[in-house]
Parts: structure tokens; C-alpha cells; sequence
DNA sequence: TCTATATTTTGATAGAAATGGAATAATGGA
DNA sequence: TCCATTATTCCATTTCTATCAAAATATAGA
């Protein structure tokens, strides 16, 4: 991925920046890969159907979360790479080369970042 | 400090998930522990006095800068372990508060909670 | 004190975002 | 085909957010 703009992170941030929808990122990201159909994410989330819908447009359009059919059912899944980016920006542009790197680092994406000031597995 | 909350991040991302304020984080990032006067942020922003005002708050609000008195001045410095808490919450949660230190662990069968009988594609 | 400078607050306005019920669309099975 | 299920869109309503001129506040120096 390249390199994000601060321009690229508002709308990112914009996203999570919402308690049902941060709440349902993270319900994504524990459901893995495999992801979750919209009607339990609503359920897990404890909000009505339209709603729901509304967040998960949103999350989907600021590349935080991918959908895929399958039968009647539409699956969400986090979108890792998006994460992941933000998370190099933040840590590039916001912490002025400060010794701010993070507890712990998700890697799950095997498209790896060429970003040198987060540490990354090899 | 203490681990963060998704009640605590929300404002946090809140407060970067505007151009303006952003922009100005970055700013005081940049400055450094010296801190910047409002009204040199403002001109760096390119933005009306009372505009600046207004974000500064918002920042200072959700504890990404903070302030002091300088003369006539006010000079505002970025708070910079608001922002390391905020990055240690997103990377904890970018695998769902697990330990993600094994990188697998993310691609392997994710825990989701089956509750309910009805029948959800794989 | 008076005056210039620095910043914040006020207040009005415009626009964006969130909510949720009802209607609509799409799919699979009988 | 018809029906039940799943999800999205439409719509009205409400609530936040951002903007910036103008007024107010505060400080320093003459």
C-alpha cells in the first residue's frame, strides 16, 4: 500500500471515530477472515437493521471493512491493510520520531508495508 | 496509564477525524515539547483566530494537546501519550485484544461465539 | 491609565451525521 | 410460483459539527 496522506486518514478516522461503529470494527477484526453475515454484527452490536447498514456503508467506504454474498447472508470482514496503514501514519506523522511504537503490532495481511518506522515481523 | 477504553478512543478519534485539527496535531507534533502560540498555529493552519479556537479546544478537550501561558500568549504543546494510548488501544484491537505477538494467531479459526442454532454460512 | 496585541467566547448559520420505522430488493427453498 | 428470510434503501427527524465575524477578555508595555 502507499504511503497514506493526511487526507486519506480523515475519512479513515472519521470512521472509527463513532462508538457503534468502532465497536462493530472490533467485533470484525475478533471475527477474523472469515468475517460475520450483517444480521448477527447487528445482534453483537445491539442495533437495528437500517442502522447497522448505515455504519457498515460507512466502514466499508472508508476501506476499513469488506463484504462478500454468500446465499442470502452478506459477510463483513475487517479490512486489516486499511488498519494498518492508519496506524503507520499516525506513528510516522503524529509522534515526531518520539519513541511511540506500540505495545503489540497485527500483522495478519500478507501484503507487507514498506513503512521503516513500524516494526514488522519479517 | 491505564489500558484504554473504546469509550475513550471514540473522542480521541474523533478529535484527529477532522483536516483542520489534524493538520494542527501534526503541527504541535512537530513543534515539539516547546509548543507553538495559537497564533502561530493559526497562521500555519491558514485559519481565522476563532476557528482555531474552536479546534484547539476540541484537541485539548480529548487530551491531544495541552496549554500554558506565555506572556499574552497561549502555547500549546502536543500531548503526546494521549496519542500513544490511542495507538496501543488500535493495535491491541487490530486483533481483537488477543495476543497477537504469534502472527498465526490471527489466521487461525477466529473465536466467534456461536449463541444462536440458526444455520450461518461458514 | 490607555493602547496595542493575543486569544477566547458569543452567536448565528449552514451543513453533515445518526437514528430507526417502513418500504424495497434479493435470495433460497418448498 | 409463493413464502420466509436477509439485507439495503428511503425518508423524516433530530442532533451534532464547523465556520467565522464581532464582541469580550486578558496581558504587556508606555
Amino acid at each position: 500500500m502507499r504511503n497514506m496522506e493526511t487526507s486519506d486518514a480523515v475519512p479513515i478516522l472519521a470512521a472509527l471515530a463513532q462508538p457503534t461503529r468502532l465497536n462493530v470494527f472490533r467485533v470484525l477484526v475478533q471475527a477474523g477472515p472469515v468475517g460475520l453475515p450483517a444480521g448477527r454484527i447487528a445482534e453483537l452490536a445491539g442495533v437495528p437493521p437500517s442502522s447497522l447498514s448505515f455504519h457498515l456503508k460507512e466502514l466499508s467506504h472508508a476501506g476499513l471493512a469488506g463484504s462478500r454474498q454468500n446465499g442470502r447472508f452478506v459477510i463483513y470482514t475487517a479490512r486489516f491493510e486499511t488498519m494498518n496503514g492508519l496506524l503507520a501514519y499516525l506513528t510516522d506523522n503524529c509522534c515526531g520520531g518520539n519513541p511511540c511504537t506500540p505495545v503489540s503490532s497485527c500483522d495478519l495481511q500478507p501484503v507487507v508495508k514498506k513503512t521503516a518506522s513500524r516494526k514488522e515481523p519479517a
